[in-house]
DNA sequence: CCCTGATTCGC
DNA sequence: GCGAATCAGG
Protein backbone atom coordinates (compact mmCIF):
# COMPACT_ATOMS: atom_id res chain seq x y z
CA UNK A 1 0.00 0.00 0.00
CA UNK A 2 1.07 3.51 -0.91
CA UNK A 3 0.52 7.12 0.62
CA UNK A 4 -2.07 8.12 -1.66
CA UNK A 5 -3.36 11.41 -1.10
CA UNK A 6 -6.51 9.94 0.73
CA UNK A 7 -4.77 8.03 2.84
CA UNK A 8 -2.40 10.81 3.98
CA UNK A 9 -5.64 13.11 4.58
CA UNK A 10 -7.55 10.36 6.45
CA UNK A 11 -4.19 9.90 8.70
CA UNK A 12 -3.60 13.50 9.32
CA UNK A 13 -7.73 13.24 10.27
CA UNK A 14 -7.58 10.12 12.40
CA UNK A 15 -4.23 11.42 13.77
CA UNK A 16 -5.92 14.54 15.02
CA UNK A 17 -8.40 13.08 16.36
CA UNK A 18 -6.61 11.22 19.00
CA UNK A 19 -6.64 7.70 17.32
CA UNK A 20 -3.82 5.99 18.55
CA UNK A 21 -1.67 4.86 15.63
CA UNK A 22 -2.55 0.98 15.60
CA UNK A 23 -6.40 2.34 15.22
CA UNK A 24 -5.18 4.17 12.38
CA UNK A 25 -3.20 1.79 11.03
CA UNK A 26 -6.55 -0.83 11.17
CA UNK A 27 -8.46 1.59 10.20
CA UNK A 28 -6.41 2.73 6.98
CA UNK A 29 -5.29 -1.15 6.06
CA UNK A 30 -2.34 -2.58 4.49
CA UNK A 31 -0.12 -0.48 7.03
CA UNK A 32 1.46 -1.10 10.02
CA UNK A 33 1.29 0.85 13.18
CA UNK A 34 5.04 1.68 12.96
CA UNK A 35 3.78 3.19 9.19
CA UNK A 36 1.61 5.37 10.59
CA UNK A 37 3.87 6.46 13.21
CA UNK A 38 6.46 6.90 10.75
CA UNK A 39 4.12 9.07 8.44
CA UNK A 40 3.19 11.20 11.12
CA UNK A 41 6.32 11.87 11.86
CA UNK A 42 6.96 12.82 8.64
CA UNK A 43 4.28 14.93 8.12
CA UNK A 44 5.35 17.00 10.84
CA UNK A 45 2.19 15.99 13.00
CA UNK A 46 1.95 16.65 16.24
CA UNK A 47 3.40 14.48 18.86
CA UNK A 48 1.08 13.00 21.18
CA UNK A 49 2.09 11.80 24.50
CA UNK A 50 4.37 9.19 24.79
CA UNK A 51 4.68 6.74 27.13
CA UNK A 52 8.55 6.75 26.29
CA UNK A 53 9.43 10.59 26.86
CA UNK A 54 6.00 11.63 29.14
CA UNK A 55 8.08 13.04 32.06
CA UNK A 56 10.38 15.79 31.61
CA UNK A 57 10.96 16.97 35.13
CA UNK A 58 14.54 16.93 35.19
CA UNK A 59 16.61 18.40 32.33
CA UNK A 60 19.68 17.71 33.85
CA UNK A 61 19.46 14.15 33.00
CA UNK A 62 19.72 14.04 29.45
CA UNK A 63 23.17 12.29 28.59
CA UNK A 64 25.22 14.16 25.35
CA UNK A 65 23.36 12.52 23.01
CA UNK A 66 23.55 16.04 21.03
CA UNK A 67 25.47 16.16 17.99
CA UNK A 68 25.58 19.81 18.54
CA UNK A 69 27.54 20.89 20.68
CA UNK A 70 25.52 22.48 22.96
CA UNK A 71 25.39 26.64 22.55
CA UNK A 72 26.62 28.16 25.51
CA UNK A 73 23.71 29.55 27.66
CA UNK A 74 22.33 32.91 27.01
CA UNK A 75 23.50 34.98 29.69
CA UNK A 76 20.57 36.20 31.54
CA UNK A 77 19.62 39.39 30.51
CA UNK A 78 19.54 41.81 33.10
CA UNK A 79 15.13 41.76 33.13
CA UNK A 80 14.07 42.71 36.36
CA UNK A 81 11.01 42.34 35.61
CA UNK A 82 11.28 38.42 34.91
CA UNK A 83 11.87 36.22 38.48
CA UNK A 84 13.69 33.43 38.16
CA UNK A 85 11.09 31.24 37.09
CA UNK A 86 10.51 28.81 39.97
CA UNK A 87 9.49 25.39 38.74
CA UNK A 88 6.17 23.74 39.77
CA UNK A 89 5.11 27.07 40.51
CA UNK A 90 2.17 27.12 38.78
CA UNK A 91 -0.32 25.24 39.63
CA UNK A 92 -3.39 24.67 37.19
CA UNK A 93 -6.35 26.41 38.57
CA UNK A 94 -8.67 23.52 39.45
CA UNK A 95 -12.10 22.71 37.44
CA UNK A 96 -14.33 25.60 38.33
CA UNK A 97 -17.65 23.68 38.30
CA UNK A 98 -17.49 21.83 41.21
CA UNK A 99 -19.66 19.33 41.32
CA UNK A 100 -22.93 20.79 41.34
CA UNK A 101 -25.11 19.69 38.77
CA UNK A 102 -26.78 22.98 36.53
CA UNK A 103 -26.14 23.00 33.36
CA UNK A 104 -25.77 27.03 32.97
CA UNK A 105 -23.47 27.67 30.34
CA UNK A 106 -20.75 29.51 31.85
CA UNK A 107 -19.20 32.08 30.01
CA UNK A 108 -14.71 31.86 29.79
CA UNK A 109 -13.05 33.92 31.59
CA UNK A 110 -11.52 37.31 29.58
CA UNK A 111 -8.16 35.75 28.76
CA UNK A 112 -6.63 38.41 30.71
CA UNK A 113 -3.23 39.75 29.74
CA UNK A 114 -1.99 40.88 32.83
CA UNK A 115 1.11 39.14 32.50
CA UNK A 116 3.44 40.81 29.83
CA UNK A 117 3.57 37.97 27.22
CA UNK A 118 5.59 37.21 24.63
CA UNK A 119 9.08 38.23 25.72
CA UNK A 120 10.32 37.31 22.41
CA UNK A 121 8.68 40.10 19.93
CA UNK A 122 10.08 42.81 21.84
CA UNK A 123 13.52 42.76 20.72
CA UNK A 124 14.14 46.05 19.39
CA UNK A 125 17.15 46.21 17.30
CA UNK A 126 18.20 42.79 16.62
CA UNK A 127 15.04 40.27 16.29
CA UNK A 128 17.17 38.02 14.46
CA UNK A 129 18.05 34.42 16.08
CA UNK A 130 15.20 34.63 18.52
CA UNK A 131 16.07 32.33 21.25
CA UNK A 132 14.86 29.18 21.02
CA UNK A 133 12.31 28.54 23.82
CA UNK A 134 12.51 25.49 25.20
CA UNK A 135 8.76 24.21 25.65
CA UNK A 136 7.96 20.76 27.18
CA UNK A 137 5.18 19.01 25.35
CA UNK A 138 1.81 18.21 27.56
CA UNK A 139 -0.26 15.81 27.52
CA UNK A 140 -2.66 15.40 24.33
CA UNK A 141 0.39 17.17 22.61
CA UNK A 142 -0.26 20.81 23.70
CA UNK A 143 2.89 22.93 24.28
CA UNK A 144 3.51 24.05 27.26
CA UNK A 145 3.98 27.82 27.72
CA UNK A 146 7.31 28.66 29.82
CA UNK A 147 6.73 30.59 32.92
CA UNK A 148 7.39 34.07 31.46
CA UNK A 149 4.08 34.53 29.01
CA UNK A 150 2.14 32.50 31.18
CA UNK A 151 -1.75 33.09 30.63
CA UNK A 152 -4.88 32.30 32.86
CA UNK A 153 -5.74 28.90 31.99
CA UNK A 154 -8.23 28.55 29.90
CA UNK A 155 -11.00 25.70 31.81
CA UNK A 156 -11.59 23.25 29.58
CA UNK A 157 -15.45 23.00 28.35
CA UNK A 158 -17.72 21.16 31.29
CA UNK A 159 -18.20 17.79 29.98
CA UNK A 160 -21.99 17.47 28.05
CA UNK A 161 -24.53 15.13 28.72
CA UNK A 162 -25.56 13.15 25.50
CA UNK A 163 -29.22 12.91 26.66
CA UNK A 164 -30.30 15.34 29.49
CA UNK A 165 -30.47 13.80 32.89
CA UNK A 166 -33.15 16.00 33.50
CA UNK A 167 -35.89 15.91 31.20
CA UNK A 168 -36.88 18.81 29.87
CA UNK A 169 -40.80 19.10 30.50
CA UNK A 170 -41.36 19.21 27.05
CA UNK A 171 -40.67 16.04 26.81
CA UNK A 172 -41.99 15.04 30.60
CA UNK A 173 -44.26 12.53 28.49
CA UNK A 174 -41.78 11.01 26.10
CA UNK A 175 -40.39 7.89 25.35
CA UNK A 176 -36.39 8.76 27.37
CA UNK A 177 -34.22 6.97 26.71
CA UNK A 178 -34.66 4.83 30.24
CA UNK A 179 -38.13 4.40 28.90
CA UNK A 180 -36.92 1.98 25.94
CA UNK A 181 -38.06 -1.48 26.26
CA UNK A 182 -38.96 -4.60 23.91
CA UNK A 183 -42.55 -3.24 23.36
CA UNK A 184 -41.67 0.05 22.24
CA UNK A 185 -40.47 1.88 19.26
CA UNK A 186 -36.47 2.88 19.55
CA UNK A 187 -36.82 5.38 16.61
CA UNK A 188 -35.16 8.39 17.68
CA UNK A 189 -36.92 11.68 17.41
CA UNK A 190 -34.57 14.80 16.65
CA UNK A 191 -31.45 14.44 18.33
CA UNK A 192 -29.07 13.36 21.49
CA UNK A 193 -28.26 16.13 23.39
CA UNK A 194 -30.89 18.50 22.29
CA UNK A 195 -33.56 19.02 24.89
CA UNK A 196 -37.03 17.24 23.19
CA UNK A 197 -34.73 14.29 21.73
CA UNK A 198 -36.79 11.12 22.77
CA UNK A 199 -37.94 8.23 20.84
CA UNK A 200 -41.43 7.17 19.28
CA UNK A 201 -42.62 4.96 22.00
CA UNK A 202 -45.26 4.07 19.99
CA UNK A 203 -46.31 -0.01 20.31
CA UNK A 204 -43.48 -1.76 18.74
CA UNK A 205 -44.09 -3.97 15.67
CA UNK A 206 -43.34 -7.32 16.82
CA UNK A 207 -40.13 -8.51 16.57
CA UNK A 208 -38.72 -5.46 15.09
CA UNK A 209 -37.64 -2.39 17.15
CA UNK A 210 -39.80 0.15 15.97
CA UNK A 211 -43.22 0.91 15.28
CA UNK A 212 -45.05 -0.56 11.94
CA UNK A 213 -44.61 2.70 10.23
CA UNK A 214 -40.72 3.65 11.80
CA UNK A 215 -40.08 -0.32 9.88
CA UNK A 216 -40.98 0.71 7.17
CA UNK A 217 -38.63 3.75 7.14
CA UNK A 218 -35.89 1.80 8.53
CA UNK A 219 -36.13 -1.27 6.00
CA UNK A 220 -36.62 -0.19 2.80
CA UNK A 221 -37.13 -2.48 -0.30
CA UNK A 222 -33.84 -2.16 -2.89
CA UNK A 223 -34.79 -0.07 -5.83
CA UNK A 224 -33.35 -1.17 -9.14
CA UNK A 225 -29.78 -0.30 -9.58
CA UNK A 226 -30.47 2.32 -12.34
CA UNK A 227 -32.76 4.20 -9.81
CA UNK A 228 -31.07 4.40 -7.05
CA UNK A 229 -29.37 7.93 -5.69
CA UNK A 230 -26.06 7.86 -5.16
CA UNK A 231 -25.67 7.78 -1.20
CA UNK A 232 -24.61 10.92 0.61
CA UNK A 233 -21.21 11.31 1.55
CA UNK A 234 -20.57 9.83 4.81
CA UNK A 235 -19.42 12.01 7.58
CA UNK A 236 -15.72 10.57 8.82
CA UNK A 237 -14.99 8.36 5.50
CA UNK A 238 -17.80 5.48 6.70
CA UNK A 239 -18.63 3.09 9.23
CA UNK A 240 -15.71 1.95 11.60
CA UNK A 241 -15.22 -1.88 10.37
CA UNK A 242 -14.83 -3.97 13.57
C1' DC B 1 2.82 -10.01 28.80
C1' DC B 2 -0.12 -6.29 26.64
C1' DC B 3 -0.32 -1.50 25.05
C1' DT B 4 1.62 3.19 23.60
C1' DG B 5 4.66 6.65 20.60
C1' DA B 6 9.68 7.85 19.31
C1' DT B 7 13.68 6.93 17.02
C1' DT B 8 16.93 4.71 14.09
C1' DC B 9 18.57 3.12 9.92
C1' DG B 10 18.75 0.06 5.86
C1' DC B 11 16.34 0.05 1.88
C1' DG C 1 10.16 8.48 1.63
C1' DC C 2 9.19 4.25 3.74
C1' DG C 3 8.62 1.10 7.57
C1' DA C 4 10.64 -2.85 10.42
C1' DA C 5 13.30 -3.08 14.35
C1' DT C 6 14.17 -1.34 18.43
C1' DC C 7 13.62 1.37 22.54
C1' DA C 8 11.29 2.71 26.62
C1' DG C 9 7.38 3.96 29.60
C1' DG C 10 2.53 2.64 31.25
Amino acid sequence: MSWTDERIERLKELWTQGNTASQIADELGGVSRNAVIGKAHRLGLQSRPSPVKANESAPAAQPAREVEPAPAPQAPAPQAAAPAPSPAAAPIAPAPWDEDEDDTPRAAPAPSRAQPAAPAAASGSTDAAPQPIIRSIGPGGFLRQTPGEQQSPIPPAPPRRLVPAKPSPEIADKTSLLDLNEKVCKWPVGHPGEPDFHFCGAPSNPGFPYCVQHCGVAYQAQLPRRDRRPPPPLPFGGPRIR
